[in-house]
DNA sequence: GTGGTCTAGACCACC
DNA sequence: GTGGTCTAGACCACA
C-alpha cells in the first residue's frame, strides 16, 4: 500500500476500509485485522491503525468486541452510503459544476470523457 | 468570507483570486488588492496573504511591480484554463467516476442532478 | 445480560453477583453458578467469569471447595455492606455533592427526583 | 496535578478544563493554554494534551483557530450543564439510590451527610 | 492474543 | 509561535 501525501496516511487506510465495505469485500459482522495485524500488512505504526479504526468506531462503521478486535457494523454498508451519497450531491457536485462552468466544459464533453474512462476500465 | 477547515486558508484564498480571473471579474494587468487591504477585509493574517500571492506569483499567475503592488499576468486567464482543464480530467473526473460506480449513481443520475443545479442557480 | 463498555466485564459481572447477594436472591452457604454454566448463560468467556470468581474469592465474598464449586462466604452480606457503605461516603457522595454543586442541583431538588424515581420503581 | 490511575490522563484533563469552564474561570472565546504550555505545566506529554483538545473539541466544547490555539466555545458552559445533567440525572442518580437501598441508606441519612460536608467545605 | 494509553522525539504546514 | 501527524517503543488490563 503506497500513501499520498496529501492525506493523512490514516484517512488514507480509512477510506480504504470503507472501499472495500462499499465493494463487499468485506460484509456486516466480519472481524477486521487487528491492530497489529493491518500495521505490519501495510508497513505503518501501530498507533496510526489505532487511531484509523477509532475514527471508523466513532462513525459507527465499525465496533469493537473487548480483547477480541474491530467488527464491521451491520448497516455498515448502507450508512456509508447514505453519508457519502448525500456529501456527494450537497459540496462535491456544485464544486463539479461551478469548476465545469468556468472552464467551459459543458455537459456533452463531460459524457464523452465518462464514456472513454468507463470504456477504459472494463 | 468564510472557510471550510478541509483546506488551507491561503489555498482558499487563491482559488478565490482564480475564480475571479477565470470569471473575468478582474482581468489580466489589472493591479488587485494589496496584501494589506485584503487582510483586513477578509479578516486574516497579513502574513496568510502574502503566502497565497507568493503562490499565485509563482504560478505566473501573477506578478509584482515592486512597491507598487501585484497585477494580473496578461495570459493568466489561459494559462490557468490549460493547467485546470488538464488536472480536472485527469485527476478529478476519475476520482468522480469512480465515486459515481462505488455510491451507484450512473450518468443518467448525474444529468438530472445537474439540470437541477443549473436551473437552481439561474 | 448486556453489558456497560464504560466498566470492564468480569467487575459487572461481580457487581451483579453481589447484588444479588445484598438482596439476599443468594444467600450465605449457596453454592453459585459454575464458571462455565455462567459463562455459556450470559454468553462470555469462562476465563472471564473465571476472573470475575478470583477477584470475589480474593474479597472473601465467596469461597472454593475443590472440584465442587463456589460458595457464597457466612458474612458475605454483612461485610460487602460494610466496605461498600464506607467506599460509598468517603468517596462516592463527595463526588456526588460536587457535581451537584457544578451542576446547579441543590438537595431539594434530588429530593424530589428520589421520591420521583423510588414511586416508578415500586 | 497528580492524576488517578482509575482514570486515563487525558480524560482528567479534559474534566479538569470542564470544571474551570463551568465554575467560570475560563469563559466563551477564551484562549485556553497551547499545547505545549498545558503540556510542560501539568508535566504531561503534549500527544496526551493534544489528545484532551481533540476529544473537547468533538464535543463542541472547544474550537480551534489555525495556527492560534483553542478557544472556549460560545455556549460551552451551557452545552455542557445540559449534557452532564440529563446524564447525571438518567444515569448516575439511579445508579445512587439503587446503591442507598442496597447499603440500607435512606434519604434521611442522605441529607446529614450532605448537611456535614458541605459545612467542612466551607 | 486483543485494544488502549502514554512517553519521547521528530517533522511538517500554517499563522 | 500554533496545531497535527507519525514513528518507535513501552506498559497495562482484559478476553
Amino acid at each position: 500500500m503506497d500513501f499520498k501525501k496529501s492525506q493523512t496516511i490514516y484517512m488514507q487506510i480509512a477510506d480504504f476500509i470503507c472501499e472495500n465495505i462499499l465493494s463487499e469485500k468485506i460484509k456486516a459482522g466480519d472481524k477486521i485485522q487487528s491492530v497489529r495485524e493491518m500495521a505490519a500488512s501495510i508497513q505503518v505504526n501501530p498507533n496510526t491503525v489505532m487511531r484509523t479504526y477509532s475514527y471508523l468506531q466513532e462513525q459507527e462503521i465499525i465496533f469493537n468486541k473487548r480483547g477480541i478486535g474491530y467488527f464491521v457494523s451491520d448497516d455498515a454498508a448502507q450508512k456509508m452510503k447514505n453519508i457519502k451519497k448525500e456529501e456527494f450531491i450537497q459540496s462535491y457536485l456544485p464544486e463539479l459544476f461551478k469548476n465545469m462552468d468556468l472552464l467551459g466544459i459543458d455537459f456533452g464533453d463531460l459524457e464523452k470523457i465518462y464514456r472513454k474512462q468507463s470504456n477504459g476500465s472494463h
